[in-house]
DNA sequence: CGCATCCTTGAGGGCCATCAAAATGCGTGG
DNA sequence: CCACGCATTTTGATGGCCCTCAAGGATGCG
């Protein structure tokens, strides 16, 4: 982090091992600009052109869409993440993206990736592996939706977060911060604040997990990740170029 | 379609138009090998290390993954679709994608794809840009769990479909073939198969759509899209590179 | 200390799950 | 052509999860 203070976390705890010293070095020079952003700023928005990519210094950030009056969060992103890479090739975003609590974000201008792309297949299939990861959290979710009831998808999302930011290093100990209201949590679950206030209290009173203004607690996480029905392969944790972890059939 | 067989139709409606004819060609030619599955088959099993990826070129497949004891599909494809190109970068898939009804499948070596990055930037690119497509519609889906209900969720579904259809030149007139049953659908919702028949059985009521043992049938596509609350733009449907058509805000 | 935001609690109703059973359509073989 | 078996679709009754409306309590900030 020292050393790549703005792309440090880019795929730490994935394939960043698979990164030669030289490509650190070239995504890093890639962070042309870097800006702190408030609560609830609009980091790109749906349907504006895009001639750059965002990533993810410090803080959260979430991908919504709204359907009539009410907002969904399809993801969230954590520091180390592109969180519009898909924004260089499809040019327009078909959601915004916004900041929950402050944020630090790195600009990469899609010339330079464009320029990256014709020089580096090896860094630009990394890219593109970073891009497939967050599919495969998309798909996740769908399953979790379809089949979880509000508690369990609570849990679950509650385990990603936690196995996430453990990941680039910013999760230890018995509890984690996080800048997600009850409010947002719902929206993430596709249930009212209201159910969701109910489902915290359930997980309380079941002593799975407590969440408090932020802060998530669990002194159990294999107990937390049970209850969600959270199996973490989904995440492709420090899995190899191909030769990755086994993924429990 | 006659110079193409196996790959004419991949990102036909989308970005096919930006591919070179020599691209089309060296596409093609990538198929080394075409095969016809029965119904119910797979086409790629969770955890299996993968060498190479498969393109669908007759019928529909399904993504899905097992919960428990319920099995839940998180997406579907169309002819053109590569079906597991993500396997090229991650290698093993953490779902199952099965054959619904008959299809041909077209294989991919990833060694083919290796040298094709090296040596093919623009068609890379493409690539990369048919599996962000894919992402686009699982955020889609899951905007759908979260927000719509049970008769408006296969509303979305059924207007997808047309459209997808559609796109790659298979659907015309006032009604759709598919291989789907009634319980396929209730896993693509995230409902019982019971409750899915009581959906559809409202969706005929009120004359939004019919859907009888495959076959949906619709008088007014608009009022099918309207009821599913379904918006294209998603889709990116012939966006060019950059300069796609305008999505509405 | 006032205010905004966030969290909490209660009561009633609708959507969907579950259990149970019957009807329909379809392919096979007699 | 009909009989049969099977998957698929349809229908009914009951209960649980979650929504909606309404109001009250906590927390943090200026």
């Amino acid at each position: 982090m020292a050393e790549y203070p703005h792309t440090g976390r880019f795929l730490m705890g994935r394939l960043r091992h698979a990164l030669t010293h030289a490509e650190k070095q070239t995504l890093e020079e890639l962070v042309s600009d870097v800006e702190t952003l408030p609560d609830g700023a609009h980091l790109a928005r749906r349907g504006e052109v895009l001639e750059r990519s965002t990533i993810l210094v410090e803080g959260f950030v979430a991908r919504s869409m709204l359907v009539g009056e009410n907002r969904a969060i399809l993801s969230f992103h954590v520091p180390g993440d592109f969180v519009d890479l898909h924004g260089f090739a499809l040019k327009r975003l078909d959601h915004d993206v916004i900041s929950i609590g402050t944020v630090t974000a790195g600009y990469v201008s899609h010339h330079a990736l464009e320029k990256l792309m014709q020089e580096q297949p090896h860094l630009t299939r990394l890219l593109w592996f970073s891009s497939l990861l967050e599919a495969a959290i998309h798909r996740e979710w769908i399953c979790k939706l379809e089949q979880l009831q509000a508690a369990q998808r609570v849990a679950h999302i509650f385990a990603e977060i936690w196995y996430r930011l453990e990941m680039v290093g910013l999760a230890c100990g018995n509890q984690v911060r996080t800048p997600l209201t009850q409010a947002q949590l719902a929206e993430m679950c596709g249930i009212t604040p209201i159910h969701m206030n109910r489902a915290l209290g359930q997980l309380r009173q079941e002593g799975v997990a407590e969440f408090r203004r932020g802060t998530l607690f669990a002194e159990d996480r294999a107990r937390l990740e049970a209850f969600g029905v959270f199996d973490p392969s989904y995440l492709y944790g420090n899995a190899e170029l191909g030769m990755g972890e086994e993924l429990t059939s």
